[in-house]
DNA sequence: ATACTAAGTTTAAAAAATCAACTTAGTTGT
DNA sequence: ACAACTAAGTTGATTTTTTAAACTTAGTAT
């Protein structure tokens, strides 16, 4: 895949990495559980052969997910996430509660295993060690000589 | 757009909104302040005015954008987010994160104004008001009779 | 009256995704 | 030993999306 988005942006640049159709409900499904080829392309109604193993390498080698033998003889691989890909978590989980929040049926929901309360996404500072609302963040330039770096 | 994913599973159908190529793009760029189509087509380099018309159209049928009449004579609208579309600022900076740890290069980081240090995401329980770990957190099916569902 | 701008639309070409059939290597049942 | 089966893809044709470039329309400025 070539680099679609030159936008000098952090989404733009990392939907070029994950934004092709498919590509984040493969690496979710990887992330649940789903392993092998015919496992994913089972649990994932709708998408291609083709498609599917395409995006597995190119995800391999933007180094998002890795290949693991569980058999030899015969030869069977497993994907798995790496570490980049399982940081990816953020997400899958703000696009879970934007559709817990916003789709006509929602299907899942995320509850403090505690009270069995809904949770919300928030922003904590490591340093503070406390969660900090979002107008207290700034969202800054990391190329000084860029005005328009978004 | 028709649907493009039929899983049943709120990732997939929130991608259904917001999955298209340039669509998460529009939609950030309107938020951080674009709001004339031409102000957004020559922000977003690279993409072509019929996809961005087709995409702030869906948006607008989605009621993920809004427009507005900003003069009369020549009549002339602005584009802007509803709370809905406003209500993805997680999924933008879930992606600027991602970005900011595992791109070659990052263009922006979020830190705490009071430190200056960078902020990461958290979830909050509003119940028990304080942060919980991932680990603390059961994600759960709303439909009981659907084991499968995702 | 002519040129310019905003906000698109139209059409053709190129690229990407879908669909269905085929391949290859190993395995199991008879 | 041979046929049928399974996992994990690949190949090629068709359809859908996206891109690119030119064109339109209404109002403004000179």
């Amino acid at each position: 895949m070539k680099e679609r988005y030159k936008l000098p942006c952090n989404i733009a640049q990392t939907l070029n990495i994950v934004g092709d159709r498919w590509t984040l409900l493969i690496l979710h499904d990887i992330l649940i559980g789903h392993q092998t080829f015919n496992e994913l392309k089972k649990n994932l109604e709708g998408i291609s052969a083709n498609l599917l193993s395409d995006r597995l390498k190119h995800l391999e080698k933007a180094g998002l997910v890795e290949t693991e033998v569980y058999t030899k003889h015969p030869p069977r691989y497993q994907y798995k996430l790496t570490e980049s890909g399982r940081d990816l978590e953020p997400v899958f989980d703000a696009l879970l509660l934007w559709g817990r929040d916003h789709l006509d049926h929602c299907y899942k929901k995320m509850v403090h295993s505690d009270c069995q309360h809904e949770v919300e996404l928030s922003y904590y500072c490591p340093s503070c060690k406390k969660t900090v609302d979002k107008s207290e963040i700034n969202t800054i330039s990391t190329v000084t000589s860029d005005l328009y770096t978004r």
